[in-house]
DNA sequence: ACCTGAACACCGTTCAAGT
DNA sequence: ACCTGAACACCGTTCAAGT
């Protein structure tokens, strides 16, 4: 019997920051973002914690940036020529697929809400303004809409996650409002600053 | 000369919950909070980490939560009998300076945004509501009112806090916007979104 | 009742060493 | 080039002990 060089170096896929970042979310998602520790992210990845530096020079802060950039990152679909007409409804769109993301990434939510990023902030309103000039909205008008309605889908899925209780503590089932409720609240406060564009 | 019992146990005041918060957020709000410890905070009250626990048996869990309470608190000023009409200047007024708050306290923020705390956040809104209910706005438009404002508000404290750089990185005089386009910004939101009110 | 000191089980990160 | 092992300077928290 031929002995291996060794027993790892065959059948595992090489470290990469892709697949460390996405066992850093699957951790984050659930166990939450307090037990994301370098040495469990190592595990995770069947490696030592200290093999994660040669990838991540920057460590846990680059670590957790590239979290913030998994989830935050603005793919705000350019709306077709022929749509250009219904900004409006591009923006809602817009609007309801990065509040699903926030949401079910909540553990991230902390991060992607204060982690000081000028540059990034700044690519995803661009791209909502660029909604707005297709559809001949002018400019200025753009971009206080597309700070109003950042600041609210950002708002609103914070408050999400800090009215819903952590599973497994008291009064899951009590006083605490449900998803479709505050789904209805995100669509109706949506549908407000929408209106007010 | 007469030997002191104690350096410490004569001059300082004794040791309360309230003198414990106020170290921790002089503490967040100078140097951030990821430098906030118990080691820390215990040499700034001049006492061994350890005593803290006999203020705050949950630890820093409940050290948190006290910084959030002190930030958070929403003392929606109700108005006055003879102010129930303007009900739209209350909100304008308590949304500026919850905002000022928050913006005020920006390491506390990812605390205020995400922790989980269902009967505080319904502590806020209720305020919210009862400003519109004295000035005669039904009770479902009301609370949909109440949910989108103060997600605007905590929104879009949070874009100013991760639009700025840390005060010492580089570009702060770059493409970075500065307070008065924050201010303004907040503005025009904010009339916009009362005006769909 | 209030605080201390030593100890425990963790952290993130460095650095020299292995292959 | 990529990963490991030992080590360092920290953490939060417990517990017995002091006053």
């Amino acid at each position: 019997m031929v002995r291996q060089p060794s027993i790892n170096a065959q059948h595992r896929p090489p470290l990469s920051t892709e697949r460390i970042v996405d066992a850093a979310l699957r951790i984050v998602d659930g166990q939450g973002l307090g037990r994301l520790t370098m040495r469990r992210l190592g595990d995770a990845l069947e490696v030592e914690a200290m093999a994660i530096y040669h990838h991540l020079p920057r460590g846990k802060e680059q670590l957790l940036d590239g979290l913030v950039a998994h989830v935050a990152a603005a793919p705000a679909a350019r709306p077709s020529p022929a749509d250009a007409a219904a900004w409006r409804d591009a923006l809602r769109r817009w609007a309801r697929d990065y509040r699903a993301r926030l949401v079910e990434h909540a553990g991230v939510l902390p991060l992607v809400v204060t982690r000081r990023n000028p540059p990034a902030l700044a690519e995803t309103t661009a791209s909502l303004r660029e909604i707005m000039r297709l559809g001949g909205v002018p400019e200025d008008a753009a971009a206080t809409a597309a700070h109003t309605l950042l600041g609210y889908v950002v708002g609103h899925a914070a408050l999400e996650v800090r009215g819903t209780p952590r599973p497994g503590d008291a009064d899951e089932a009590g006083a605490a409002a449900s998803t479709a409720d505050w789904d209805r609240r995100f669509t109706a406060g949506l549908d407000l600053v929408l209106g007010a564009l």
